[in-house]
DNA sequence: GCAAAAGTGTTGAAGGTACACCCATGT
DNA sequence: ACATGGGTGTACCTTCAACACTTTTGC
């Protein structure tokens, strides 16, 4: 029998850092814009300057967990809806030496929120995606990276429950879509592919807004939408 | 004028490794099963388990670079074209420490390649993704996020020409489409589809292989591909 | 009665699926 | 002549895009 050797080996160690785009939605239902949360660093390197909050991964902390908590730290946010959108480790893309980060790309209602950067955040606010300033590192690539990412996922369906109240009207979803999407979309063909996909229901009440129509309002079904998500797995072998 | 002032600090290092689920197809044309490539383990821990080949990445090496150099290390394969699946951290998913994997997923023609384990690896095998051993770490679940990850590329387009000589015929390609996705395909529609997608032009010649009538020989078109790759992208801002 | 947003159906195009027969060859 | 895989067309259905008028309300 082979006795079990104690053994040590020593890797490499780049750091592991998480960045966060975190998206919302900003402006009058007939004038949204897609906005992203930014914050300016309190920290060489780039000291000053805007970029995606993140920062280092901790010991034995899960990566979607250290999305969430250099979030909170950084600009007070909890409870965004996150999804993992790529890795990128290119030599050179941080002067500090060999750094691998983990985007996150995000969503949730801006003004659930009141903005309260702090550690390595000077300050923290909401960019329009279409008039950004200059980025640390590498992160309009990441940026770039995590927007395709989002409107993906959003072509499929309109996943952007976490911008709007618990009750919403039809046209307050649409209106969401389209920013984010950035274009136009048909309110019948909209309606219909909503209603299809099952993911909300009619809720209790309409809502009264100026003198016109009042609209239905909807509800989330998280349950529906799950099953959504389940079907577009593959079968295993 | 504030002074650039040097700063030292030191941030956590997990440890990054990458693992590559490379997949080929064998077998006879009318009964051709997916297989990917595993390592037997020659290091602790998992000593002597099947496991995704995999390691550490070095300072200052691209991600991708990574993958491709341990690859041909544990097992001599080179110039398969891979692509990334995702990112996992999970505590706990390495008895050795915090270690985070960037998972690739890739297809290469395994009869084009002789195995030569080196290194960590004391066996190099092709393995049914039917039939797996247990595998080490948490690798089951990468190579699940892997095969989904292929079959969701491959339902868009048949991106499997890496698996086939430089000319080739439509049953050749279908059946490694069939072969990868699970599940059988009518012919007429592939054929249209394909020939709709324009990745690939007649080529000279034909192959006779029975007896029975000879195959049109066909030649995938690079940059066809490519720029269908382009299309998919979202505008920007 | 008019302004303003809510709500609703139909048609045409494109893409996907299902299905059956003839063709060229070797034996 | 027959066995074997190569090669082709058509009908149906579903999905998506385009398009305009009526309804309910506040003023």
């Amino acid at each position: 029998m082979v006795k079990k050797q104690k053994y040590v080996y020593e890797w490499p160690r780049p750091g592991v850092t998480v960045d966060i785009a975190l998206f919302t939605v900003a402006g009058t239902l007939q004038h949204l814009r897609l906005q992203v949360l930014l914050i300016e660093r309190d920290e060489e390197p780039w000291r000053g300057m805007w970029a995606l909050p993140g920062g280092f991964v901790r010991e034995n902390e899960d990566l979607e967990g250290a999305a969430r908590r250099e979030l909170q730290e950084e600009t007070g946010i909890q409870g965004a809806w996150l999804e993992q959108v790529t890795a990128v480790g290119t030599p050179g893309r941080d002067t500090r030496g060999h750094i691998i980060t983990v985007v996150y790309m995000g969503l949730t209602a801006g003004d659930r929120h009141h903005l309260a950067p702090r550690g390595d955040a000077r300050a923290a606010r909401w960019f329009e995606v279409s008039a950004l300033p200059k980025l640390a590192f590498d992160h309009a690539l990441l940026l770039d990276h995590a927007v395709t990412h989002l409107r993906r996922r959003l072509d499929e369906a309109p996943i952007c429950f976490e911008l709007l109240p618990e009750r919403f009207t039809l046209s307050e979803l649409q209106a969401l879509t389209e920013a984010i999407l950035g274009r136009p979309l048909d309110r019948r063909n909209f309606r219909r592919k909503v209603a299809h996909l099952g993911f909300i229901s009619e809720a209790e009440g309409t809502r009264r807004e100026g003198r016109h129509r009042p609209a239905q309002l909807y509800r989330f079904v998280p349950q529906a939408f799950m099953e959504h998500a389940e079907r577009q797995k593959a079968v295993p072998f």
